[in-house]
DNA sequence: ACCTGAACACCGTTCAAGT
DNA sequence: ACCTGAACACCGTTCAAGT
């Protein structure tokens, strides 16, 4: 109100749109080549324009996962409890397959998992819970699950060296050529794993998604949660 | 045999021997700091000579992880299944905590579970086989190991912005004035969680090891994958 | 308040030149 | 064969200066 400020330009820096050119860079570039200078290019600024609305590269790259998780949202608690898990991690692993560049960001990094996931947090314990889960147990509960969701969908799209290039096809021989003497049930078993599953792919999740296999480490969670609530170790 | 080397030098440099220096320094300074140049100091030397034993810094740092992956020695595959599996993830999970500076680099790129890791993948593939695992099912256990093992360790030994500075009070303080009416389970289990659990721990796997989430991680996923066998859901 | 323009201390990598 | 020395094209960040 004080200044002269054209309110109406589209083109205004601020800490939003500079994490929104950010999300869109870091798309198209990868976060290999994610740079300040390259931002500041691309918002049509000087480099040192951003560092007015943004304190740090690692501060902007910690408000872009943010939003990421923040943009994700909660089933109903009031779901049973194995589907609501199941629906919460189909969730995150979509909203993390949307911005796939920037996964490495949340899962290699403590910042990520922070109070931003705080509701998150919460409605698991809540829903945990309720399935029987107490203390000791309803903890070892909530981090089987985080630990799931997160580490399952940050190794499914670790960063592959080339999109496509030469290295991809020696991934490629090195599967097709293995000796059938040393590892004969690689080689045995050579279709159904190759690039569909780890150690095995050439191309990262975002190319190649494993979804049968993220639904198999599901299962397997909630079918391993389900025994344990059975036995009484739920705490 | 040609030339007049010294060659009991013991600061001869080789391909090994900078894969070896490089594993000292991301160990005392940590994968953000680590530099081509900073290495060559280190080494004593220039750093374009680095180039004439290694092709690259993403080339040398894939070496860095071959190696760590490869020093981890095999459990016998005549172990009962779920003993081999909790042994391998065991190893692994030591291994890692061993180099936890270079574990981003397994964990959040594709080059490191590759072929170096094929006896890892060959003898799990075995050990499933002989628990009665076949075909499309081997591979979804497969994946399922491999997910936990190589997933949870990675999000365990994410980075941390300090190694203790005002960034961990900050969350500590977070989770400590948590309001309970928003977040009445994780004002309610503010103790069980306080660094202990993903998203409300404030230091990275490597100062605080999450070692009963890791085992109760491993026990859900045994648990999980023997009730698939019961079903007929191993192939 | 918000951005420019220049500067500083770094990078990774290449390449001719030395030995 | 193996390393030096200089150079190139980049970084992230700071800071005085402009408006």
């Amino acid at each position: 109100v004080t200044g002269a400020r054209a309110e109406g330009d589209s083109s205004a820096l601020s800490a939003e749109s500079i994490v929104e050119a950010a999300l869109l860079l870091l798309e198209r570039d990868g976060l290999d080549a994610f740079s300040m200078r390259g931002l500041a290019r691309e918002c049509g600024v000087y480099p040192a324009a951003l560092y007015w609305h943004v304190t740090d590269k690692e501060r902007l790259l910690a408000l872009v996962t943010m939003r990421i998780v923040g943009d994700i949202d909660i089933p109903d608690p009031r779901l049973p409890w194995d589907t609501w898990v199941a629906e919460m991690a189909r969730r995150y692993r979509r909203a993390l397959h949307r911005h796939a560049a920037a996964s490495p960001l949340i899962s290699g990094h403590l910042v990520s998992n922070s109070a931003n996931a705080f509701p998150i947090a919460e409605t698991l314990l809540e829903v945990l819970s309720g399935a029987g889960f107490r203390m000791a147990g309803l903890v070892d509960a909530y981090n089987v699950v985080v630990g799931f969701m997160i580490g399952f969908v940050g190794l499914e799209l670790a960063r592959a060296p080339d999109l496509d290039g030469p290295w991809q096809q020696q991934r490629r021989d090195e599967l097709d050529r293995v000796d059938p003497e040393v590892f004969p049930r690689l080689a045995a078993h050579r279709a159904l794993l190759a690039n569909r599953a780890f150690i095995t792919r050439w191309q990262s999740g975002s190319a190649a998604p494993m979804d049968a296999a993220f639904e198999a480490s599901l299962d397997v969670v909630l079918r391993g949660l389900r025994a344990r609530l059975d036995d009484g170790a739920g705490g």
